[in-house]
DNA sequence: GAGGTTTTTAACCGGTCGGTATATAATCAG
DNA sequence: CTGATTATATACCGACCGGTTAAAAACCTC
């Protein structure tokens, strides 16, 4: 993949260098995103912040919403990238567990706004924005059947109570996750949330 | 305060009659506030949601920040008014389950948009409405704070054991709530979100 | 009815929104 | 150096934003 971009750049035959680079710009457009939501960031703003104008922001992302949604996707692809792996660990209390921890990491990392973007770009939004918010909604839900499953595949496997209800426990797990990412953007601390998480995994399984 | 109200509107001496009740115009102008937010509301939405026109908004109600607020204290007032109810039931465990619950149904009422329109509002937004999602941050704390020292009363009444830790128990249960009112704007059903509310009270206290 | 008061209507204000056209600057191939 | 190519900078577009002005309409008092 990253041959691919590295290859699409240097495809170009001839012509004015870039000032720029697409990667971080990109990265830097994502930040604009997570902080004030997709209604809220403005194009003057994503420039700006990309360092670059308005004609090459179109030339390169397509428009404002293409834009996000590739921010979206580096978001996921780097920040959110725990997740996958969080799954694979062998109990469900440790899934839980690094589930939990990693996604707090995340939303107090120094290096970004607070809280989760896939919680604050479009909570609530004009109809303009409706499709984006949509998309959200469905994204979060997708993490959440991958947690039940998983927790399915515990509860088979003994690792979890036989009378365990693996949808409501994970649907727990996601909602409180989705709290903490509220907390975060609040300004809530790390240590903090890490406290209620451990709080959580004293009560689990639930 | 109904009473200065209407001596208020009473109070008009002459003129032309409003075509419009302010408090209904008011529920209106909230409802549409609760579902696409303070900045994805724009004025012929909620002067069109309110039965009225621009000037006459702006008579009454000042602008939209004005409108915003007093909308935001009306929801607190109508929508909201169980919470200190629910502070005063006997035990810790009663507290909490009324608050839940009621929250829960708040969310979910068919008489307006789910979710919680103190989480909805402003999450993520534009440097202009700053300070409108701080002041809901701030309201969102003080209910924490408010369940807090209700806990923290709790423990030394004896209802809750001397171990525990209130300031944890509180930001535990404030944060799943807003989890809860994220999932409501999603579109997750009451049944669902009362399960949720029974699965933290089976492993209540925590 | 006439005069005074308030609300309605409709048009308008400057500013910003997302998006684009145009012309210039910087590179490479020949 | 020339021509083709690509990115830059600047100015512009129509639409909508929140907010206001000015005149017409509907009521009360007298």
């Amino acid at each position: 993949m990253k041959q691919d971009k590295k290859e699409e750049t240097a495809r170009a035959k001839t012509g004015r260098p870039r000032t720029f680079d697409a990667d971080e710009a990109l990265d830097c457009a994502m930040k604009v995103f997570w902080e004030k939501g997709y209604e809220g960031s403005s194009l003057p703003e994503l420039t700006k912040a990309m360092g670059m104008n308005r004609p090459s922001l179109y030339a390169v992302f397509g428009n404002k919403e293409q834009l996000f949604h590739k921010a979206l996707e580096r978001y996921s692809d780097t920040r959110m990238q725990f997740f996958d792996a969080a799954l694979e660990q062998p109990t469900a209390r440790q899934v839980v567990e690094a589930l939990l921890t990693q996604y707090v990491d995340a939303q107090t990392t120094p290096d970004g706004p607070h809280g989760c973007m896939g919680v604050n770009a479009a909570l609530a939004c004009s109809d303009d924005a409706l499709p984006i918010r949509d998309e959200l909604f469905a994204r979060r839900l997708r993490g959440e059947i991958k947690l039940r499953d998983r927790l399915r595949r515990a509860r088979e496997e003994g690792d979890l109570p036989p009378d365990s209800c693996p949808e409501q426990q994970a649907r727990f797990v996601v909602t409180l996750s989705q709290g903490m990412a509220i907390q975060a953007a609040a300004g809530v601390s790390r240590e903090q949330l890490h406290q209620m998480v451990a709080l959580l995994l004293r009560n689990w399984p639930l």
